[in-house]
DNA sequence: TTAGTTCGCGTCAAAATTACACTTTGCTAA
DNA sequence: TTAGCAAAGTGTAATTTTGACGCGAACTAA
């Protein structure tokens, strides 16, 4: 019904959704349905706007039509707009399969988003044939200028790693501070001192301990903590400098 | 010729250029050709752009139409597009006299800037009639989403502004510390202690002192210093922390 | 029992931050 | 000529923050 509005769309979005578990960070990714044989290359999930659709809600709606993936919280990267963005051979080729209008210009907003893994399942449909969880660094290139998309929001994640908390969205309820550790080394791409990240941690009261330990660890099992909400809510107001490290 | 291409165009671009000389930090605005008698109502220079023109360019191309300003670095902000955004009465009006497709959605992508107000002078044309600085925070409301766009603009600067370097296309080759001060007093909104300030250029290793003095100031003349174009760079590339204050 | 693994902890030196006030210099106006 | 004004320029002490660094404790599996 909405659909009408979509054919002379000139703008899409396209979502960076990194995921986080303990092994690390990695990228929501598509696979097309692949209209040219062989056609291996993936992309952002991404897609036209509606006429009269805001922008996050767009990309709310084409995460969730290619992924299925809902009620994420998106943060704008930015808006991508050279006009020889769509002209890779094989994506024309694409673009010709599935578009209308498929030599108009098209600019795109991108959104980016950190995620625990482990609590979204992608699951294709609509153009998408796969919807994968692959490693950053494993990531070589990627359709349209998706590649260049991807690095701005992984800047921009780190940009605001470090005048901001992250986690509460990654991590289970209740956690150790190893994993919160290695969130913050996976994200700001480099190690940190293990004592001195506690440190920094405490001093902000980022977090509570809970009087429980792990159990069944083959090794000294640590104590499990939770994010004090308050002191999170108004860091994330606030802000710090920086995470100082 | 290429303004056949503008027709269909869905996409503007908006230019947040702010200016700053030692008054403080005043932003750059046009007065549209009245189509309503007594519309009073200032905006951001923007316009449509060409669909095959490059966004960057783009913004560079409508700053340049509406204002004569030419050669501006102009960082983007991020994309506006609420469906809303050109709804107010005013601005539809505005829009019917002088848009082809008045009633077609429109998402704007914003750039921002900052430059020496003296070396800039505006020249309204195109569908400018007047192009006019004012001061920050006498800015009550602007046509379109241009007052949010503005206050986006703002932030962004002053972000960036504690991370990076600022104030070499600022101030003029040879300047005194307390414009350097007082500029950043301008950007980052609030007072900076004047010794603290000048330990911490004197670190970063910014500035150099010439050895030259004011000459003609009722009051003891300052040394004149220019800025390390060296180092400058080297803190461009690499950034800091946090500007320390 | 042993080997293997992760947990949790404290100190010290160096650097950075913050707060704070008086003297100097040159001009101007009486 | 002189008194007064206005901005320039300068240092220190207390506190906080950073960064580097190693080892015993707790638990499981073999």
């Amino acid at each position: 019904m909405e659909k009408k509005h979509q054919l002379n769309s000139r703008i899409s979005v396209d979502c960076v959704i990194l995921g986080f578990d303990s092994e690390g960070l990695e990228v929501l990714l598509i696979e097309r349905k692949p209209v040219i044989e062989n056609d291996l290359s993936k992309a952002l999930p991404g897609d036209l706007i509606f006429d009269d659709e805001d922008l996050d809600d767009a990309a709310q709606r084409v995460l969730r039509e290619l992924t299925g993936l809902t009620d994420i919280y998106l943060e704008q990267i930015g808006a991508f707009g050279s006009p020889e963005r769509l002209n890779k051979p094989e994506d024309r080729q694409w673009l010709k399969a599935v578009r209308k209008f498929p030599n108009e210009r098209v600019i795109t907003v991108a959104y980016y988003s950190l995620v625990n893994k482990d609590l979204y399942i992608p699951q294709a449909s609509s153009f998408a044939q796969n919807a994968v969880w692959m490693p950053i660094e494993e990531v070589q290139s990627l359709a349209f200028d998706h590649f260049e998309i991807l690095h701005a929001g992984l800047e921009k994640l780190r940009s605001k790693a470090k005048i901001q908390p992250i986690g509460f969205n990654l991590l289970p309820e209740k956690f150790i501070l190893s994993d919160l550790h290695k969130l913050y080394e996976s994200i700001l791409g480099r190690e940190l001192d293990k004592r001195n990240f506690r440190r920094k941690i405490n001093k902000l009261g980022l977090v509570e301990c809970l009087n429980e330990k792990q159990v069944g660890v083959p090794h000294k099992p640590s104590m499990i903590y939770k994010f004090n909400e308050e002191n999170y809510q108004r860091l994330i107001e606030e802000g710090f400098d920086n995470f100082g490290f």
